[in-house]
DNA sequence: CCATGTATGTAGGATGCCCTACAGACCATC
DNA sequence: GATGGTCTGTAGGGCATCCTACATACATGG
């Protein structure tokens, strides 16, 4: 990729000092400015599946800005048992915390399909946001979007049966992957979905027989977006609007 | 209240322009000039219980900060269930989205407790923002503290079985109102609890057998504050600790 | 005091889900 | 192709909760 010049650089253009292409589109939409003060502490990392980039509870050392892959915010109990609370794509970023000056989370944030991106230091963000509005902006409205689709969640956990839960995990995450086949298991289906592993075998039975989906060992296909869409519950269609509230893409 | 200097204002001693006094806390916390800047622009207003602030899916056209009361956050789904997502008292506001710039929301927002406080029209708290720094960062800073209470709410939701979703409500709520008796029904309890009326008499009539409640008609009574928290699911704890990150109070 | 509306007590059946357990299938490695 | 590890299929018992229905108690206004 070329650098056209020292201040301007145009969208899916931008890179870190490290020379890794940027496709993050948070960071694609701040201002060139904001940027610059940024890029000296984009340090690009792959992120292999199951990589967990925090643990629950703890202080934030860094946030997180996808590139490709998906990074699920998951709430785990004490005694194991675990529920999804969001998920972030190259959409958005981890460690809401931080762009706030804040620096703890009690959510784990993990890494639940391969990609890459770029982290930042805390403190370095922190500072960083002083002087870059633009960026504290984005980063603020971000959190609150993710905050109405966390809300959009809690009630769909608690009205909302395995099956419909299932459908909307899976139609939100191909939102933020683009391939028709998901790599992922029952068992972490499990542990996104607040339930057991029979559980989500049984609802994935059911949907494959729809021919919905279709899933082998460790990958789930779809294989009529639309049909799934339409047997999604109402909470998939209104997380997603509020996405586009935030006008990126 | 002593006043200590010409940038300080102590807690209990602002005023609006109509000398309503101000108790919410986010009000107070903010600097002189942030604080002159909003002030023409709060209108006080009371809060009758069940009074509908904002309906869930439009335009918000006010942003409200109770000093008395409580504010409840619910998703109301198409067929009528509905579930709470978060709980506002003196420590916050409602309309997050309006301090980013954003004007709708999905969330409705219900007085749940008699209260009062003041209103701000979404516009020209945007506009003042744009010129209250402080102002700006502590309406984020509420929004992503409460961002990570609903990721535990939504976790609970799943996780957790009603009497212990109702001990957390209860304690919750008293921490926001500090009363040892709620004006509640058990039939409002069930629409903040996502469940039906009769499942919440039966684990409040468990939780008065244990004699950790008292209740009667339209009235809840916390009669062992110590031992509720004792019987409380994690999550309680967890969502106090991540409110005292707001240093507010 | 009565009538009406609202709040709570309670019960029984239906249901969805969790839990445990085990069997079968696939995969990687040697 | 053998073996151990991981993933999925499936079944049955148990349980919480939902749903419906109705009874009882309280409150308010006439």
């Amino acid at each position: 990729m070329e650098n056209k010049g020292l201040q301007v650089v145009q969208s899916g253009e931008r890179t870190n000092t490290e020379g890794k292409p940027v496709s993050n589109l948070i960071l694609l939409s701040i201002s060139d400015s904001d940027y610059s003060s940024l890029r000296p502490h984009l340090e690009y990392v792959s992120l292999p599946n199951h990589l967990v980039l925090h643990e629950g509870g703890g202080k934030l050392e860094f946030a997180y800005f996808p590139n490709r892959g998906l990074i699920s915010l998951v709430v785990a109990m004490k005694d194991g048992r675990t529920a999804e609370a969001g998920l972030v794509g190259n959409e958005g970023f981890t460690g809401t915390p931080a762009s706030v000056g804040l620096s703890r989370s009690p959510l784990q944030a993990v890494v639940q399909i391969t990609g890459d991106g770029f982290r930042v230091e805390v403190g370095a963000l922190q500072e960083t946001l002083e002087s870059a509005p633009h960026l504290q902006l984005m980063l603020s409205r971000y959190a609150v979007v993710q905050g109405m689709q966390v809300a959009q969640t809690a009630a769909c956990n608690r009205l909302h049966g395995i099956e419909q839960r299932l459908v909307r995990w899976l139609l939100m995450t191909q939102d933020r992957v683009d391939s028709e086949s998901l790599p992922i298991t029952h068992d972490f289906l499990a542990t996104m979905l607040g339930t057991d592993r029979p559980s989500v075998s049984l609802a994935a039975g059911v949907l494959q027989k729809k021919k919905l989906i279709e899933y082998t060992r460790g990958a789930v296909k779809i294989v009529n977006r639309k049909k799934l869409e339409d047997s999604a519950c109402e909470c998939y269609g209104i997380t997603q609007q509020y996405n586009g509230e935030l006008g990126l893409k």
